[in-house]
DNA sequence: GATGAATGAGAATTCATTCAT
DNA sequence: AATGAATGAATTCTCATTCAT
């Protein structure tokens, strides 16, 4: 390739790829983060793989935090909207519980390089004190509640709970179920998790029990 | 002094200055990760912190990679033997895994720097495939499934279970109260979330129980 | 200025500003190696010397270490080359000797930095066991070794002689006199000694000769 | 062994040892430095190799730089002063070059340390412009000087010749010769190029000459 | 808008030297 | 005298960010 072909092309693939920036580089920022960490990855990598000039990310963000500020504010806060979605449009309780794991597993299972920086940098990202972040933990632990205080109202979830705790119980629950599939490799299919995860929510590993909504699995 | 006397002295100060400032450094060094995340914290700060020099730390770690491998090493290797410990001297299931949450928490209450940097490092530092990390990670794992399959035995615990799942269920529910307490600053008492959670991994959420040891926490 | 010749441009100054820069600063090296010495020269150093930023250095050279490599395998070889060709040139071996002694006095005569660096670096330079180095040696010697007999087949150069301390005495002996002159401070005329230090080479320092070549050496 | 004995044992060694400290210093100071070259060389690495604590070699060396200093002092002196003693024990010119050439080789032989530190750090050391080194280059071309004075005089050395020249010659073949022992690790006798070398000097490498002296060696 | 060369602040690490024991 | 732990100055190198083209 000569001189003047070679740079021509690149001047033409420049000009067509212009619109959609954004998003080639934040996911291509995601996608190193989850390599190699969100402090262990460069400028130059992200540009690298989002296949654009170093100078151009600060275009499109003000800095290399702003990256994962994006990704909390635009792509995780979608996910957590859904979530929102799903529990609204089903009615029971216990519907709404397993739609909301269920979901959740999916979206997670669906964007790997999402999960991992999701589970792996969240910790260090609420040093910020990011609002964003803590609204959406808020939200998340508030269906939570709700559908914990409607099934208290079908009677379908006992009434002497700690709301505080029935939260964390259900979210660490989840979020270590992520894990695992994270450091398996993501080799199995996550949201058959979703069912055996709410039975045990619902029924506990305790012996001995009549319970109709975990019933369905033989033994009991 | 005799020339015994005097050698021997200097043989035990020796031993004892030297293990005091690696404890020294290593407590400064978790502190100052636990304020700032262990990328965002300097070889500078973690001496300052300790008072020591900079170069000082080089005598006692390798490099500042080093003090966190350590950490895991010894630190946390520490406290996960401490469970074994506690488990084994139990009887019955029910009362090993509440013993084995109750000392969960308990350390993790007790050193607080300790508990931030577990919980937050852990994720970055998977990426290293440290072995030390993956065998404490099992041994905690190996003891739920003990404790489940025991109590399986003993009737107290459903037979319909997937261990890979429970053992998940568990740990998550666990990880997550700790990282509750840790965002609210640890101003509450985190040992007391061990009974009602415990109450939660045997009898779940679910209405129409009448299991003893769950009704006896009022509402929390 | 349409695209293709407004691209090319781009392209051209980027190529020569590139080199400018990295003649700049490998220049700049060899000077503040020449003055303090490899191990006593701070990066800092040639980027002043060099009018460039400390990090700019990393752009065109891998670390402080690959400056002196590049030395040798860009600047040195470049001149042992010219030393082949000269050689070449030539038709008796005399003449041959003669001119590859001319031209290697001059070229060290010319960029003295080079020379200074070249005479004190080399050394140490040996324990890298860098085969570009060993090469450059080597062509050197076998110059003369080719010089020499052809020299022999002449009849211009005995032929009870072991060659690989023929070798080193020629090659010790301009070395030397290149030293001198950079002690000296570079204040007199190398090449002169060119004809004076073959004739040495030819007939040695022994009295009662009739050799022609060497004679009263105001021929040369 | 015990604390007792291990101590007591260190006790002993150390006092038995005071004495020659200094000598065991230099000597394993100038191995290190021969391994590795001065600037790599470390404090850490000369204790260890002397036996003795890093904070011992203050109290023989002012610091690192003295210890090449008095290497150059001493150590070196007394070889080039055994230079000037053979030289004057013979009679002619001829026999005292081919002593001097001798007993160069000879002692560079013997202590191969020395000399590859000889041979590698005094281009560096030059910079420092130390007065007993140039001491030592001077007595050692003074030499040379007077042996050819006395030949001219004696009829053996021809009268036409730059002495300026003919010490640098002279000088820079024997030290290529060593050098060339040195890179080729020491595995030949290095006392045998002595009379090859002088016969070069005396003759030179032309052709058609009846000097008895370069007669003798068949083919080198 | 896009580029990527250049920047220089900042961090880890090394090591000669000191000094209390 | 001997030790070796401690020091901290000095150095290399990295990388987020800028800006001329």
């Amino acid at each position: 390739m000569n001189v003047h072909s070679y740079l021509i092309e690149r001047f033409i693939i420049a000009k067509k790829k212009n619109t959609d920036k954004y998003q080639r580089i934040l996911d291509a920022a995601i996608k190193v983060f989850a390599e190699q960490g969100f402090f262990q990855s460069t400028i130059a990598q992200i540009a690298k793989a989002a296949g654009v000039a170093d100078g151009t990310i600060y275009l499109y963000f003000k800095n290399k935090d702003d990256i994962l500020v994006q990704f909390y504010q635009y792509k995780t806060r979608q996910i957590f909207e859904r979530f929102r979605d799903v529990v609204n449009r089903s009615k029971t309780a216990e519907e709404k519980l397993r739609c909301l794991i269920r979901v959740h597993l999916q979206e997670f299972q669906k964007d790997r390089n999402m999960a991992i920086v999701y589970q792996a940098e969240t910790h260090q990202y609420y040093r910020r004190n990011d609002e964003n972040l803590k609204e959406m933990s808020k939200m998340y632990r508030d269906i939570i509640s709700e559908v914990v205080e409607l099934g208290q109202e079908e009677g379908a979830i006992r009434k002497d709970l700690y709301m505080g705790l029935v939260k964390r119980f259900i979210n660490g629950a989840v979020d270590e179920v992520i894990n695992s599939w994270i450091h398996a490799g993501g080799q199995y299919d996550l949201v058959t998790m979703a069912d055996p995860l709410v039975d045990l929510f619902i029924s506990g590993i305790g012996g001995c029990r009549n319970t109709g909504s975990t019933g369905d699995h033989p033994t009991g």
